[in-house]
DNA sequence: CTACCGATTGACT
DNA sequence: GTCAATCGGTAGA
């Protein structure tokens, strides 16, 4: 594969559920000592600058999320459970809104992949966000990182078209709060997305309902 | 400092 | 389908 442009500041200096539906399709790359991997990003998530409780940014700037409210086109990667999750900052400066980058199917450096993420498995390699993380080395240090470049971390335009008709949208996975929003994009028939592939409401969390009760009296 | 919690994953029924 | 390990981020005392 040959090296691919990045694509341009300009493509994330639009409304974030935009760029979130035309990421997917594009190549994820990632060029490190270990080697080179590429991805076909095919499954994203948007999260809004306004009324989206569900985005970090939602109660203002913390050391975590500062990245988010500077310039499009930047990397956001945060930790959750040991594990982290790449987000494409989106929109505007000020406007606090960014992607989730939540699988890809992997294209190059398979192997590598294999070996950072200890399985052979292809649906195990970059299906889910910590996943991908694991099998593209990414981490901390890559917060704050342009991905417009062509460095280190980047992502280029679709090998191949992706037609509309292919993407299904549906609510996001594993957030507790605005999980009716339609904010997640797939690509339709890809055995490479992770979770539901269709329209779905997460069930009510009994036990963490219990605990609030319990804590609010 | 403590307490709580999560944009997850892997193991298990 | 269910469940919890695990730890950095966050808010608050």
């Amino acid at each position: 594969m040959p090296d691919a442009a990045p694509l341009p500041p300009d493509f994330y200096h639009r409304d974030v559920v935009d760029v979130a539906r035309d990421l997917i399709g594009c190549l994820l790359m990632r060029q490190s000592r270990s080697g080179r991997t590429v991805g076909r990003i095919v499954e994203t998530e948007a999260y809004l600058a306004s009324g989206d409780p569900a985005c970090h940014a939602a109660r203002g700037m913390t050391r975590r999320n500062r990245v988010m409210f500077g310039a499009p086109g930047k990397a956001y990667v945060y930790s959750i459970h040991t594990r982290f999750c790449l987000n494409a900052v989106s929109q505007a400066k000020g406007e606090p809104a960014a992607v989730l980058i939540r699988a890809v199917e992997p294209l190059e450096g398979i192997d590598l992949m294999a070996q950072r993420r200890r399985t052979d498995r292809m649906l195990d390699l970059a299906r889910g966000p910590g996943r991908l993380c694991e099998a593209f080395q990414i981490d901390r240090r890559l917060d704050d990182f342009p991905l417009t470049r062509g460095t280190r971390l980047w992502i280029a335009p679709p090998d191949e078209p992706i037609s509309s008709t292919d993407i299904t949208v549906s609510s996001r996975i594993g957030i507790r709060l605005a999980q009716d929003l339609p904010l997640r994009f797939f690509l339709d028939g890809s055995p490479f997305v992770s979770g539901p592939r269709r329209w779905h409401r997460r069930p009510i969390d009994h036990r963490r309902l219990h605990q609030r009760n319990r804590h609010t009296g």
